[in-house]
DNA sequence: CCCACAA
């Protein structure tokens, strides 16, 4: 029996040892020393002398030791709980210390976010006598804060480099005659031991070595079969009003064109700012010294430190400025004119009637023009790009025709119990995959296909129970996929179609490779299709990988100056920053607030709570229990502002989300553009005001540039009228005035 | 630096 199992029957007192109990019945008299110079208790005993009793070797009379009395009830006949200190052991144990313990399941602890002005903190007074605190020691710069627990990733010794004289057995090579287990290769083998098998030195087997079984059919050879002449559009006549094909050839080379988001080669349109340039700008040595200007002053606001350290750094280098808004080439695509597809039904374009109806459900009765240029393409197999603008309808235009696809492709197979998906849908966040999902499975359950959501930030055996039983799609984010994927509990060989929304982001750092390790386990050849409002160039590490002969879509004459968002930037003073921000979330409309960080995030719901405006947090700190509950608050409308990261900029759809404040300006224009697009969505109108230090403007106006919008600068204090006009309701109307 | 993405 295992030393910490409990024998049957409840444990035996902790301070109840039997042992100890008989060696003492022999009595507490020390023995036989006779040495004079001992203290009396130390002799032996004269004649009828009582024994003296040593105190310190007595047993003290413990209430445990002796058998329980008739009815007497005790403390230690139930079983310990391990997780708490017995009672009267107060002194031994620490001092309960809230901030020392890990934070539960979505509690909110002050020492997560800096104090506010004037707050004062338990911990800013000098530590108690003996009182023992988590913040006493200096915080090292490489180490989470204790409580972060959750958010690290898992320790693994092998994965850190070997600290000062530490040893390990991987490390060095095996020393003569030392017995590796995990190397069989280096000893020679034991009695009767196979060889070891090896892969690379066995013949490759090859079915055309051996003469074809009975009534198999002889094997397919690519390189004997007839040349297919490929379909080529330029060989017949042109249909009636069909546009004359695209000709790669006859385009320009690519060093002539001028390249996206270059205005210096296009005259100036009406009304619009002179380009910004370099090289008319006052030179360096003119403009005051860093050391000419005010010193700063440092408060405990870290947000604050990093953003003016920022701001302020005097020159920017070039690499520097790549690695905040990377701006990539536009891929080329066949703009297609949204009047040309205006009068298609999606029964048109080739969808079954339960699907027709299933997105008449979702309220889509005729498709939006980015569905109807997408369908064609997708249906017949071939690997696409789509570029549409925020809320143009992009999940229904991948999701309707991949459910469509694998609908023809299933015809007369019976859904087989434990089947593995054939079609696989990414996302960068759960709540996009969630809301994906909600769409996709409305669609697939219409013609009797399954599909499944694949996350991380919630229990495995769901997901895992919903794969062993069999589905058709999975839609979800690359992290668990991977992680399913790896532990063999998720098949992605038969995985035919694969898509990934918010493409763009899917190729950047962080999210490349697992999204790559995730395409190279589908099956060979299988149909890919890329989905963004900012598809551009960043994507060609897919392209290039995965994607064959692919068609690019975009839609034409969907710029930012097309759309229904109004834009307005609000120079302010920082210090005048959180009273501005209260001014504008204290509306009627439900409003979305940007931040750059979760503790921002979450210390300005706290400041909008304080100020009695109902408002509620999204970021990546809170649980996913809490993150799903409060987007759905949000969205319900029993909240009226949400105060999220960029968690929430992409593809979120929430209804009536008229009023975008960013908090933070983001750091790239595309950030920007996802952001804006949470409002103003399907055709209704909303404002997007962003308020920026006034160090800032440059940065701000380049940024606006690059995602070609129009807005005016304002400079702002607290309480001024603007603030009103700005926090009133959005309407068409308002736009074109 | 930050934000996402697995435990």
């Amino acid at each position: 029996m295992p030393k910490n199992k409990k024998p049957a029957g409840g444990r035996p007192a902790q301070n109840f040892d039997p042992r100890y109990a008989k060696k003492r019945a022999g009595g507490p008299f020390r023995g036989n020393d006779s040495r004079s110079d001992r203290p009396a208790f130390e002799r032996p005993a004269r004649d009828g002398e009582r024994p003296r009793y040593d105190r310190t070797e007595r047993p003290r009379f413990e209430r445990d030791a002796r058998p329980a009395r008739d009815g007497e009830r005790r403390s230690f006949d139930r079983p310990q709980r391990d997780d708490r200190p017995r009672f009267g052991d107060r002194t031994d144990r620490p001092r309960f210390d809230r901030d020392a313990r890990p934070a539960r399941d979505g509690e909110r602890r002050s020492v997560d976010r800096p104090a506010r002005d004037g707050e004062r903190r338990s911990f800013d007074r000098p530590a108690r006598d003996g009182e023992r605190r988590s913040f006493d020691r200096p915080q090292r710069e490489d180490r989470p804060r204790f409580g972060d627990r959750a958010e690290r990733p898992r320790f693994d010794r092998a994965d850190r480099p070997a600290r000062d004289g530490e040893r390990r057995s991987f490390d060095r090579p095996a020393r003569e005659g030392e017995r590796r287990s995990f190397d069989r290769a280096d000893r020679p083998a034991r009695d009767g031991e196979r060889p070891r098998y090896d892969r690379a030195e066995r013949p490759r087997f090859d079915r055309a070595d051996r003469p074809a079984r009975d009534g198999e059919r002889p094997r397919f050879d690519r390189a004997d079969r007839a040349e297919r002449p490929r379909f080529d559009r330029a060989d017949r006549p042109a249909r009636d009003g069909e546009r004359p094909r695209f000709d790669r050839a006859d385009r320009p080379q690519r060093e002539e064109r001028p390249r996206f988001g270059d205005r210096a080669d296009r005259p100036a349109r009406d009304g619009e700012r002179p380009r910004f340039d370099r090289a008319d700008r006052p030179a360096r040595d003119d403009r005051p010294q860093r050391e000419e200007r005010p010193a700063r002053s440092f408060n405990n606001d870290g947000e604050r430190k990093w953003a003016e350290r920022r701001e302020e750094r005097p020159v920017r280098t070039k690499a520097h400025e790549d690695r905040i808004d990377v701006v990539h080439e536009r891929l080329e695509a066949q703009a297609v004119q949204a009047d040309e597809v205006s009068d298609v039904t999606f029964g048109d374009l080739g969808f079954g009637d339960n699907i027709v109806r299933a997105l008449a459900g979702l309220g889509a009765e005729k498709p939006f023009p980015i569905q109807a240029s997408t369908a064609p393409s997708i249906l017949e197999g071939r690997d696409v790009l789509a570029r549409g603008r925020t809320g143009s309808g992009k999940t229904i235009a991948f999701g309707a025709p991949l459910v469509e696809r694998i609908l023809r492709s299933k015809a007369g197979v019976k859904r087989e119990f434990g089947r593995a998906p054939v079609a696989l849908i990414m996302a960068p966040t759960r709540e996009l995959a969630l809301q994906i999902d909600r769409t996709v499975q409305t669609i697939a359950r219409s013609v009797g296909l399954f599909t499944t959501q694949i996350y991380g930030g919630v229990p495995q055996a769901r997901q895992v129970g919903a794969l062993k039983k069999g589905v058709d799609i999975v839609i979800g984010t690359p992290g668990r996929i991977g992680d399913l994927a790896k532990q063999g509990k998720l098949d992605l060989s038969k995985i035919v179609v694969s898509v990934l929304d918010e493409a763009d982001h899917m190729c950047e750092l962080g999210f490349l490779e697992p999204v790559q390790e995730i395409l190279r386990q589908t099956a060979d050849g299988g149909q890919k299709l890329l989905f963004s409002a900012t598809l551009d160039r960043e994507v060609a590490a897919l392209v290039d990988e995965f994607l064959v002969d692919p068609q690019v879509y975009e839609v034409a004459g969907e710029t930012q100056e097309t759309g229904t968002i109004e834009h307005r930037v609000l120079v302010v003073e920082h210090r005048e920053k959180a009273g501005i921000l209260d001014t504008l979330v204290d509306r009627e409309g439900k409003t979305l607030v940007f931040t750059r960080t979760r503790a921002y995030a979450e210390m300005l719901a706290e400041q909008f709570e304080e100020a009695g405006i109902d408002a509620i947090s999204l970021h990546g700190d809170l649980n996913q229990q809490k993150r799903t509950r409060n987007i759905e608050r949000f969205s319900k409308g029993r909240a009226r502002v949400l105060v999220a990261t960029d968690v929430a900029a992409r593809g979120i759809h929430v209804d009536d989300v008229d009023l975008v404040i960013q908090a933070d300006a983001p750091d790239e224009y595309k950030t920007y553009l996802h952001r804006a697009g949470r409002t103003g969505r399907a055709g209704n109108a909303g404002r997007v005001v962003t308020l920026i230090p006034r160090q800032r403007r440059r940065r701000m106006t380049e940024m606006l540039e690059r995602a070609e919008i129009e807005a005016p600068f304002d400079d702002v204090r607290a309480g001024d009228d603007i603030l009103d006009e700005l926090t009133g309701g959005m309407t068409l109307a308002d736009l074109t005035a």
